[in-house]
DNA sequence: TTGATATATCAATATTTATTGATATATTAT
DNA sequence: ATAATATATCAATAAATATTGATATATCAA
């Protein structure tokens, strides 16, 4: 062996780029509002318009519309026009994913069976 | 049938109750944070002193320093002092499944197989 | 047109979070 | 005690987000 060599600790495996991590935390932050957790799982069961959405959140409709226009603006969601009313359903995949999740550590599961 | 009964609309499925999902929202806001998320990368991995860590994100120490005491703040991450060295490592379960989600959409995968 | 309903936008303030460098503390070796 | 190393804290400014109510727009019905 040559000169001192520095002790050196297991390379690390592979690591995302910056650029996907930023990506990702972006929608992370996103998602990470109470709010907008609920919202979530609300849309991952069908499509709901702005006012149904509001009353099952108990929000009022503007907070409503700026929590569905923000996600919506990350390309977490899309709306739907039909006459006055907007439907908002969800479109990225990983919404699925973070609430699977979510509901895995809070010790509630959505199937209560085992 | 009785009167007009209202448009109803197929009721939503149990929803978290809002304590789970405020708790959940904080965890999420934590790792929502690109350089956050590279340091969970690296512990998952194994423990990791601060200066390793700073080195492997290329981060200031202080910076560094900074990350790993407010995941450890929200329990996320701990830590454990061996002389002058300081090494954290990863305590909240859910961080496993946060990195998988954001490596399954990234179109990044540990493991290049498939 | 008017009125009613559904949604979106704005503005203003409050709060939180990020970023940086300077400095403090703790540990070990001499 | 002093020096060197490893980590933590502080302070100050910047930047991003949240929250609210008032108001604007759009659609439909009469």
């Amino acid at each position: 062996m040559k000169a001192a060599a520095k002790k050196v600790r297991p390379v690390v495996e592979v690591l995302m780029p910056l650029d996907q991590l930023r990506e990702a935390a972006e929608c992370l932050k996103c998602t990470a509002h109470p709010h907008r957790l609920r919202i979530i799982e609300i849309l991952l069961q069908g499509n709901f318009s702005v006012d149904e959405i509001a009353s099952l959140c108990e929000l009022s409709q503007p907070a409503t519309s700026g929590h569905l226009r923000l996600m919506e603006a990350k390309g977490l969601l899309k709306s739907q026009r039909a006459g006055r009313i907007v439907y908002y359903s969800v479109i990225a995949p990983q919404l699925k994913g973070i609430i699977d999740c979510v509901r895995a550590h809070a010790g509630f599961s959505q199937n209560p069976v085992g």
